[in-house]
DNA sequence: TTGATAACCGAATAAAAATTCATATTTCTG
DNA sequence: CAGAAATATGAATTTTTATTCGGTTATCAA
């Protein structure tokens, strides 16, 4: 693979992992994994590869790929324990949000993830709701939010074991 | 309805209308239906409306609305486009309610607008829930809430047209 | 290989867009 | 209605981005 090809590359999972709002980020960004370039190459390549600015609806903008290159969601795993295996299955995305934890599924799946969720019990939930796609936790604390989403995280990217998850009661 | 809300509208339609790739441009374009206003309100006004400018694949660029409010593709209802369909036909109110977006539609219809706005992937926004004739958006930040409360108003107001919107490939 | 040709790159610069700041206008509130 | 507060605006400026241009490197056909 060449240099642009390489370089184009990183632009796309750089922008797609982290806000970047200005080329000489971007450039910065690369260069700290070995990718030296200038503001001048960043602008053909960004044109090239149809990256948009964005308004990020915060005040300021990001550097986005154009949907075609958007990568789709993850993973379907299989796992021993219920819970854990709804999660790996179906969760696509977790993330806290004003004491609430937001968790997206595959289409049509929340209502089976969120089911395994209540059973699980876990305290510091105050409630649940889900939609075709998302569930919603309302969480009594944020604490409890973040550590609840850490938790969660982790089981996503953990590979399927025997283990079962310990709740914290 | 104000003056501001006049010139983005007429921003939404120009930039649909036409390729237009500079904001002196756009300036232009609205002075010639007798809106006169300068290169510094239109990059405010692109900022809120979440306008972006694409590369026209052929060497140019232009401006264009955001993903959500441009047409699919071929078969989807001649230039006009689903989202804001969606939110013109049954969309009754908007609130923003610490961070928390309320949109409150024709009964029935929730799931059918929610659907939408899901596919629009906005950024700022965490999830999204829909029951009968609300929907809630739960937004990242605040701020991300109320520019899109702007946003959506924007559309809310714009009368449909029958024109249609050109994409730049 | 080698020479022709095209693609790539960065420094400098031109062009365009975002922001700042002071003023004007609109919208609230009493 | 008056005054206060919030919002909107444009001129000037800063910041960011696009392009130009000359040198470099890669590609390819013979």
């Amino acid at each position: 693979m060449n240099a642009k090809q390489k370089r184009q590359q990183n632009i796309l999972k750089l922008i797609a992992e982290q806000p970047i709002a200005r080329q000489e980020e971007l450039s910065a960004a690369l260069k700290a994994i070995g990718i030296s370039t200038t503001q001048s190459t960043l602008s053909k390549d960004i044109k090239e590869l149809g990256v948009v600015k964005v308004p990020d609806g915060d005040g300021g903008f990001r550097y986005q790929a154009p949907d075609a290159f958007v990568s789709a969601g993850p993973l379907a795993l299989q796992g021993e324990n219920l819970l854990r295996r709804e999660l790996q299955d179906f969760v696509v995305s977790v993330e806290a949000v004003a004491q609430t934890l937001v968790l997206k599924t595959i289409t049509g799946h929340a209502q089976g993830v969120c089911e395994a969720i209540d059973r699980a019990d876990w305290a510091g939930v105050a409630g649940t709701l889900a939609g075709e796609n998302t569930i919603f936790l309302l969480c009594r604390s944020s604490e409890a939010c973040q550590a609840l989403e850490k938790r969660i995280e982790v089981h996503l990217k953990t590979p399927p074991t025997n283990q079962s998850i310990t709740p914290a009661h």
